[in-house]
Parts: structure tokens; C-alpha cells; sequence
DNA sequence: ATGTTGGTTTGGTATAGCCAAACCAGGTTT
DNA sequence: AAACCTGGTTTGGCTATACCAAACCAACAT
């Protein structure tokens, strides 16, 4: 009949995995409130026994958890996918050498660390650790900050050379996040050689009204940019006073991590 | 034909989905290495045209990623799932509060430390801190504890009615892990019932040779175990002498803790 | 050159995943 | 209470689709 071939890109997919990714995310985004079948099978353009089906499968795996009030039933992210995730980071060297260090950082500043890598362009957050008591930033594992308005995106991309610098702007463009945000690429290249010069980068309100962050670069054995660290907070007043000292203990810190890595500062041209 | 009914069971799950979740749980077991598309294949006792359709799905979507080198490619554990993970472990209230007690504690006594909550009969660790440098406990994420031998598992069964104690040592037996490993259930209920007099269990190498846990009960506002953390490390010589003010240190952190939840101290019978 | 190993692509087929629709169980409304 | 929702579970049947076997291809090794 129609019988229309499936494109090639598509003939290698496996539709009810994809669909059952799709439900997955959408079921990540009702956070602990869950979500329930009827919702998710109206959101997701499918019929209430296919959803039915899928959610059973992750259910029965721990991927997903429960929770049944009276007649209604509510789906929540289970621990499985906690255990996996976990894994998925621990893969990443960087990480066991880094967080005890920004545990510190935040023991000693009381502001709210990360650790991001670059990966398709983006920054991507592979730890965290967070300000006791303050407002929660929005600091949650594998988001993908955009490499134009993030201190640690700036930082990873001051350490690249320009036109790979270029390219990944070029992909993934400026859009405006906030009046400071820097759209325009002259002007952020600047930014990037600037933030090369002295070392540590700047997020200055371009993300997130309100909210500053500095980032530094760790450096591995070879010279490269494996990640980058950055600290975050409520801009306070004395702002310009205080960046100075805040930037050299992050540097301290990127340093240490560097050093741990097989960085050696001869390296430095 | 042959065409038997598939189980009832099995009616409702998706085949697909479910050997894609096995296929991420065998590539978690490659760690950082990462796994090749032929051994995965062999090992599923799939075709390697179907994994390779799964392979590509995941990869996709982030949940895996591939490293290609040379004409091999090898597979791991991708983001995406370090952003479900995480979401799904901050699903948890508890977490907020409780992690950067975790800290303190670790910064503390340079031991590893963890949260964990009681979910079907096991211990699952939701949070933890590893202590920095030292060697590195299995204190992964979303691992389960078994009940009878892990300081967590000790103080959560302490908290609960005997008989859901009972039921829940009924339902996952008591292996034996190492000489120490408590195997009898009635030892194990007199083990319990002096646990909670102390305000504190003890694991003494009865799950790992060589490696002891003190674990402490966090309570909710309703009065009933909403978790427990434990302190991991190397036995030391002065174990018995330490002992007492590493439980101190710990039972304060708890108390502190559950103070946070709501839970009043006055509701102590 | 020839063989080997591992990844990618193909065609055809049985089956597994999907839909629509019926069914049920708790609430809510009349 | 009876009728009516609302949301979850189960059924039957159709066909798209996930799977296999086998061919194909590209690097490496022999």
C-alpha cells in the first residue's frame, strides 16, 4: 500500500525504544510529581494500551517507580536510572579527581560549584555540588549549558583554538538569555581572549538575571581542555570587589585538579 | 501454528524495550572501557543487525555514547542518563537536606558517607560522598544493600515494627558475605533490637573483609525512618575505641537531619 | 595478495507492537 | 441509589516493524 520506505536514517531506529526514550523525558519533566497514563498517552500522540505497555516494561525494570492513590496511578524516574547515571559519569575520569576539590570550594565560599565538559558543543554539567541552604541554581547533572552565556562554557572555549571556537558558536548560535547576554560572535570572541588572558571567565548576569558565576579551565597531561570548574551565585553588591579573590581561589583550585591530571605548568606557553 | 499464548505477564511488556534495558545494563558492566557491538550482540544472544539497531537508537538520543576508534567502535553509558539519574534521585526530598550534612561529615572524618532510603526490602543508596584520595568504596549510586549486613540496612530494619523486619529479612534471606556476616534470624532481631536501643548500627566487616560502617536513622516528621546515613572506612586497629565518638559525630549529623524533616525529638517514646 | 575481524546494509518473514474498543473499579453527581 | 464520569486494564485482530540470516565492506594482520 503506502508501503513509503522509511528513510534511511530512520531504517536503523527501533520506534517503540525511541517512543519509550520519548516517555522517559516527558515523565522527567512532572519531577516528583509524577504523571499519569491517560496524560502521557494524550502527550505523546499514542494509544492508552501502547503507553500502558511501555511504562510496565520500565516499571518491572526499576526505571521507572509507582506511586498508586486509590484509583489513579502516578509514574515518577525510578532508581535504576539513578544507578546507571551514576555510572555514566563515574566513566568520566575527570570527575574523581575534581569533586573532592569542589567540595571544598563550596565548603570554604558557600556558593554553589560545577564541573562541565565539552561534548557537541555544549557544555555539559558532569558534577555538582551545592551551596547548603541557598536558593537551589538550576545546576542539575547533564543539563547542557550554552557555550556563549556560561562562565564554564566560555572558559572551555577561551582554551580552544578559534576556529574550532567559530565552529561550535556557528552550531550552536547566541540566542539573547538575558540584556547582558552577548550575542554577537566579534564581541564574544574578544570576550574569549580576554577570558584566556586572565585566566578565568565571567558570567556576568548573561545567562540568568541576578545570577554571576566565574569558571577556569583544567588542563590534562597533554596540554588539552579536559573540563571546566566554575563557581555560582546571587551577584552580591561589592561584586566587582570580590571578584578578584574569588577568581584566584577557583584558579587555585582549577590548578590543583590540573596538576592531578599530569598537567604541568611548563607547558604554558 | 505453534503460536502459544505469550504468559500474561509478558503480554504487557514491550520485547524491544526490555532488551534495550538489558542491553544498557551489560554496557554499564564495561564501565569506561565500553563494550563492542559484536560481544554485546553474542552475549544478549541477539543478532547483531538487532543491536545494532538499539545501538544506534540509544546513541541517538545520549543515552549512549560511542568512541570510534579505528574500525572498531565501543559504546558506554551516555548523559542523558546522568540527567535522568540525577532528576530521579532528586525526586527524593530527603536528598536536599540531607547531602550537605554528608559533606560536613566527610570533610570532617575523611571517611566516605552515605544516604540511603528503604525501597522493596533493600537499602538504596541515593546519596554519598567519598572520602577524597582514599581508596574507593563501591558506594555507587542506586545500589542496593542487602538489609541484614550493611550499616544503612541495620539501622533502617531497627526503626521498623518487628514483624515488617520479619518480613522483609524473609523475602531477601541473609547471605553470607564474609565470617562475620550475621546468617540467623533470630541473632539478627536481638542485633536489631540492641541497634536501636544505641541509636546506632554497626557493620563489622559483615558485609567486606577488612572494611566496618556505623549507620544512623534519619526521621520525618511523622516519626517514622525516612532513611539512614552511614560512615564507611577501613577497619582500624583502634575500632573499638574510636568507635564511640564516630557514632557520636554521626548520630548527630542524623538528628540534625531529621530536625530539618520535622521530626521533634519530644515524639521519642 | 589473502584471511580475519568487526561494523554496516539488505530482503523477507513472522511476530510483536499498536490501535480501537470493550471492560472494570472508584469516585462524583443527579 | 442509580446513572455518570474518569482513568486504568484487558481483548482481538491487523499490519507495520523488529528480527534474523546472509551479504557486504573496510581495516588490519598475516
Amino acid at each position: 500500500m503506502d508501503q513509503r520506505v522509511r528513510s534511511l536514517d530512520e531504517r536503523y531506529r527501533v520506534q517503540s525504544l525511541g517512543r519509550a526514550l520519548d516517555l522517559l523525558e516527558l515523565i522527567a519533566t512532572r519531577g516528583k510529581e509524577g504523571a499519569r497514563l491517560t496524560d502521557l498517552a494524550r502527550e505523546l500522540g499514542l494509544s492508552k494500551a501502547a503507553v500502558y505497555a511501555l511504562l510496565q516494561t520500565l516499571l518491572n525494570r526499576g526505571f521507572l517507580s509507582d506511586m498508586t492513590e486509590g484509583a489513579n496511578r502516578r509514574y515518577r524516574l525510578g532508581l535504576a536510572l539513578a544507578r546507571l547515571g551514576d555510572m555514566a559519569v563515574a566513566n568520566i575520569a575527570l570527575t574523581d579527581v575534581a569533586m573532592p576539590e569542589l567540595r571544598r570550594l563550596t565548603a570554604e565560599l558557600g556558593m554553589t560549584s560545577r564541573l562541565a565538559i565539552l561534548d557537541e558543543g555544549f557544555a555539559v554539567v558532569v558534577g555538582r555540588v551545592d551551596a547548603p541552604g541557598s536558593i537551589r541554581f538550576d545546576a542539575a547533572l547533564g543539563r547542557r549549558e550554552m557555550p556563549h552565556c556560561s562562565a564554564v562554557g566560555k572558559a572551555l572555549l577561551s582554551a580552544l583554538p578559534q576556529e574550532e571556537a567559530l565552529r561550535i558558536l556557528a552550531q550552536t548560535s547566541l540566542p539573547r538569555r538575558t540584556p547582558r547576554t552577548i550575542t554577537a560572535i566579534p564581541l564574544l570572541m574578544k570576550e574569549l581572549a580576554a577570558t584566556q588572558e586572565r585566566g578565568y571567565a565571567i558570567d556576568d548576569e548573561e545567562d540568568t538575571e541576578g545570577v554571576a558565576c566565574i569558571g577556569s579551565c583544567i588542563f590534562n597531561r597533554s596540554g588539552h581542555a579536559a573540563g571546566a570548574i566554575s563557581i555560582t551565585g546571587l551577584k552580591p553588591r561589592d561584586w566587582r570587589s570580590r571578584i578578584g579573590e574569588l577568581a584566584a581561589r577557583l584558579r587555585q583550585c582549577a590548578g590543583s585538579v590540573s596538576r592531578q591530571l599530569g598537567y604541568s605548568e611548563a607547558l604554558d606557553a
